[in-house]
DNA sequence: CTTAGGG
DNA sequence: CCCTAAG
């Protein structure tokens, strides 16, 4: 069946086609700044959640870009989407993240197809895709990237299979259809007009061509305005090769044609599809008529659940906005509930990335928690509730946020404004303490939660903090989860591949890969907090050695700054306290050098020569640090030093 | 914000 | 790893 075929080549090699294209494109073009469809990287952390890319992490992978390009272009662009995504979870399921990070280190060509595969997640989420118009926003989303920006080979495929010849003609079809029947040829190139040169050999989808229905196209022209809905359906089932439930005529009328034009622009209210491009008869609102043809260079990502988006929209707004905290606040919740038409129906058709673990997890218990209370509370139920007076529909703007400009745009689901944040960072790692303060604030724990959300759906967010109220509701989907899953991939290296001498140079394997670990960890107060755990590379653990022996102990900012320039998840307070272990280790197994390394699985084991050389440290330090009380000062001060050491504040 | 220390 | 107190 899957006869397309998507390159033989590698993985690595569409990984880097991926990441190829999605960083030359971010890095190189602030021209699309006006351009409606605005890409962002992003990384799919642990989570499954998507996370803006880090300036580092940007870095890094044009850095990887220079170094494959040339190895990279012998894959083909043809279905480049669907191997990106498929790609992103390992038949096992598992995050490709974790195998990468566990693998061992090795030669640098090793090294750097594992930072690459890394960097498989890192996508461009097209944002734009969130249409202004409630009904659709989670369709475009999902569908729309995929479908249209991506041309995913497997719709002709399903066409071809599920849409018997001529079948699907609608009787409405427009005359001028018989008149053409000759270029039914056309028809195909509707359905899939960007493939042409993308398009390796998938696009012979030989008998394609006659089994497309020919609507009221088969001239180049096609009208879905006459169409009632039922051939609107019908309609929609051969271009997308599936089914909808939807009843909405303008926006099947809206899907098809962006499905038959590949293009966003579909905006207006007259739906003549020509030529594949979409005829406009009135004026478009807002955007421009971008037709992204060329999906070539637009790899975008099908952001799987609207859940997933919005939750990470609302987790990275709350990080910067208030006023958004608003919007998301009810919308996170909602979504679930005010989408589930449309999300069903694109969610059984085209499921182009298997959730995370992770995320089945949280979503599952953010069911389990939050719907059980406030009972099935039905889509509509909602979506009538009066809002709170700030979640009206705002225009679109611009915001400004730390330095950077955030393209926002309004977008209401389910009648809820939100605004969607197009271009923006988020503080990674840590979440602020508001989780857990709130938690405090509540001392009944988790299972409140329930209630208190409902409480302020209820009180209409009267005198509940609206924002407050949206990080219960990102908490509480996150607690409660069992603390196991700490399994991390904590192989990192074997003891063996670790010289004993401390001149290797070793290769950090995981780079900076950047996926959280986090783990809810079970407080005393009945609180929960996350925990990040990201194990620390011999690499990382050299560095910082090496640091402490430059700078001293204890001027960990200089180090971190640095040293530790490459790794923006280790805080200076990170390397202070890996150095407080590092001693600890050092001065309690030293001598028993054998029982350091032999200490098998868990932890990694720190090979004796970092040990040791850590302690000589740690005694010069501490010497260093009370100079004039004794003979230390001379030590100190004479030389005795490791390189530049100075007198380290211990 | 950076350190140090406790948990 | 997180949190908090202290400079």
């Amino acid at each position: 069946m899957e006869k397309v075929v998507e390159v033989e080549g590698s993985d690595e090699g569409k990984f880097e086609e991926t990441g190829l294209e999605t960083s030359n494109f971010v890095l190189s073009s602030p021209k699309n700044v006006t351009d409606p469809v605005v890409y962002k990287l992003v990384r799919v952390d642990g989570n499954g959640r998507l996370v803006p890319a880090t300036d580092d992490e940007l870095m890094e992978v044009e850095g990887l870009l220079e170094n494959e390009k040339r190895e990279t272009h012998i894959v083909s662009d043809t279905g480049q989407a669907l191997g990106c995504i498929s790609n992103e979870v390992s038949p096992s399921g598992m995050p490709q993240l974790e195998s990468s990070e566990g693998l061992s280190q090795s030669e640098n060509t090793e090294a750097d197809t594992e930072k690459l595969s890394a960097y498989v997640e890192i996508t461009l989420l097209c944002l734009a895709c969130l249409p202004p118009d409630n009904s659709s926003a989670y369709v475009n989303v999902d569908s729309h990237c995929s479908e249209q920006h991506n041309k995913l080979p497997s719709i002709d495929e399903k066409l071809q299979s599920q849409i018997p010849l001529q079948e699907t003609v609608p009787s409405g079809a427009k005359s001028s259809s018989d008149d053409h029947v000759t270029q039914s040829g056309r028809v195909e190139e509707c359905l899939k007009p960007l493939d042409g040169p993308l398009e390796g050999g998938s696009s012979t989808s030989t008998g394609c061509i006659s089994s497309k229905p020919d609507f009221s196209k088969l001239k180049g022209e096609i009208c879905l305005d006459n169409l009632s809905i039922k051939e609107l359906h019908e309609v929609f089932k051969a271009t997308f090769g599936r089914d909808t439930t939807v009843k909405d005529k303008l926006w099947l009328k809206r899907r098809i044609a962006m499905g038959l034009t590949n293009s966003c622009d579909v905006s207006t209210t007259t739906f003549v599809i020509k030529d594949n491009k979409l005829v406009k008869k009135d004026n478009e609102d807002g955007f421009n008529n971008v037709n992204l043809g060329a999906g070539k260079e637009h790899l975008a990502v099908a952001v799987e659940y609207n859940e997933e988006l919005l939750n990470n929209l609302s987790s990275q707004i709350d990080e910067h906005h208030t006023t958004s905290e608003v919007r998301l606040g009810n919308n996170v919740v909602e979504n679930n509930f005010a989408s589930e038409d449309l999300a069903a129906d694109q969610r059984a058709a085209k499921r182009v990335r298997k959730p995370t673990k992770r995320y089945i997890e949280e979503l599952s218990e953010a069911e389990s928690k939050e719907y059980s209370g406030r009972s099935i509370a039905s889509t509509k139920n909602i979506g009538f509730r009066p809002l709170p007076s700030k979640a009206h529909a705002r225009p679109a703007r611009n915001v400004s946020l730390e330095g950077r400009t955030v393209i926002t745009r309004l977008d209401s689901l389910g009648g809820f404004g939100i605004q969607v944040p197009c271009v923006y960072r988020i503080r990674r790692s840590r979440p602020r303490k508001n989780v857990t303060a709130l938690l405090k604030f509540h001392p009944s724990g988790m299972g409140m939660t329930a209630t208190f959300i409902k409480k302020g759906f209820d009180v209409h967010g009267s005198q509940m903090d609206n924002g407050s109220m949206n990080k219960v509701l990102e908490a509480k989907s996150t607690l409660e989860q069992a603390p196991e899953q700490v399994a991390e991939s904590k192989k990192e290296m074997t003891p063996t591949d670790m010289g004993q001498n401390m001149g290797l140079k070793y290769v950090d394997p995981s780079g900076d890969t950047s996926d959280d670990n986090v783990v809810t960890v079970p407080t005393a107060k009945g609180g929960i907090r996350r925990k990040h755990h990201r194990a620390w590379t011999l690499s990382e653990v050299m560095k910082l050695v090496e640091g402490v022996s430059k700078y001293g102990a204890g001027r960990w900012s200089e180090i971190k700054r640095l040293a530790f320039a490459s790794y923006s998840y280790r805080t200076s307070v990170d390397l202070k306290d890996k150095w407080r272990n590092l001693l600890k280790a050092s001065f309690a197994q030293t001598p028993t050098d054998k029982g350091a390394n032999s200490r098998k699985h868990p932890s990694m084991p720190i090979p004796a020569p970092i040990l040791l050389r850590v302690r000589e440290l740690a005694e010069m330090q501490a010497q260093a640090s009370l100079p004039n009380l004794s003979t230390g000062k001379l030590s100190a001060c004479g030389g005795r030093s490791v390189n530049e050491t100075r007198p380290g504040y211990l």
